[in-house]
DNA sequence: AATGAAACCTGACAGC
DNA sequence: TGCTGTCAGGTTTCAT
């Protein structure tokens, strides 16, 4: 479901809403548990800690937690708070997968089905995971970290150097998460085809004036989607339920068969290392 | 080392 | 109505 501006989006609208909230306690789904740390782990790092912010890594969401939750903050001498400043922050990760939500819930709402997770907070709210598919992973980790660059933060020639020698098709590489973080399939066939190259060019075999394009191109494409709220298809919607609108932008994704909206051309679907690719034979080189 | 196919899940939808 | 097959925003694992 959700790639970089999803994640984004629903990370901001998180972090706007239960930024300084405390987390009480937590109740994990059992069965067959969606949770890359031991349930044990998860528990004791969320309960009593305060949410110091959420962010997006790649298509991670991060919760900073802290102390702070009411046993610890009640009675804070220096020497703890010294203590608890030098304690490593440890963070609550959380990723989507394909069909996940992470929604802020009065806790009257009825539980939907597939929820997985449930964190009840000092305010009264719940934050509530969902996901039918269960390809979404909960973890705590002290020192997260993406494993790739951040497509909006990379330098030119880094972005340049991340396909210098891949025989992969540039659309793989650019869906390989250890390279670029948070590119996905839809901002993948979008970028290329803005930037005018096939996505089963070898990746190596880009001229530097095509990786410059594309360069641009996905910076481009992922600014204006998160500017838009994410691209909504079938379910997506950020954490206060709200749809993107990003979808309505697509120039070849999901548009087998139709024409190019630049010269008329049917979009060809390809699949391409298991994912579908779309592109307009006749625009793209 | 790197590439691709299969596996992991559930649900929606098209076609018969 | 219901069955079958296909497809879906992602990642990991297992063969080549």
């Amino acid at each position: 479901m959700p790639e970089l501006p999803e994640v984004e989006t629903i990370a901001r609208g998180l972090d706007s809403r239960v930024a300084g909230d405390v987390i009480e306690s937590v109740w994990l789904g059992s069965k067959p548990e969606p949770l890359k740390s031991p349930a044990r782990e998860i528990v004791a790092t969320l309960e009593s800690k305060r949410i110091a912010g959420v962010r997006r890594v790649g298509k991670h969401i991060v919760f900073d937690l802290e102390n702070g939750g009411r046993a610890s903050s009640a009675k804070k001498t220096h020497k703890t708070a010294r203590a608890s400043k030098l304690a490593p922050t440890s963070q609550w990760i959380v990723h989507l997968g394909m069909t996940g939500r992470m929604l802020v819930c009065p806790p009257e709402e009825e539980i939907a089905k597939h929820t997985h997770a449930i964190a009840r907070l000092a305010s009264g709210r719940e934050l509530r995971f969902v996901d039918p598919r269960r390809f979404g992973r909960l973890s705590v980790s002290s020192g997260f970290e993406a494993q790739g660059s951040e497509p909006l933060d990379v330098e030119p020639a880094r972005f340049v150097s991340l396909f210098r020698g891949r025989k992969t098709p540039i659309k793989s590489a650019l869906l390989n998460q250890k390279l670029l973080s948070g590119v996905g399939n839809i901002y993948a066939d979008e970028s290329l085809f803005r930037a005018r190259v096939r996505p089963r060019r070898r990746a190596a075999s880009l001229t530097r004036d095509e990786l410059g394009r594309l360069y641009q191109t996905v910076q481009e494409v992922l600014k204006e989607a998160i500017a838009l709220g994410g691209s909504s298809i079938s379910d997506y919607v950020d954490s206060d339920g709200e749809e993107g609108f990003f979808q309505l932008q697509h120039r070849v994704y999901g548009r087998e068969a139709e024409p190019c909206l630049v010269c008329r051309t049917p979009v060809k679907r390809v699949v391409i290392a298991g994912r579908s690719a779309h592109y307009c034979p006749k625009c793209q080189k």
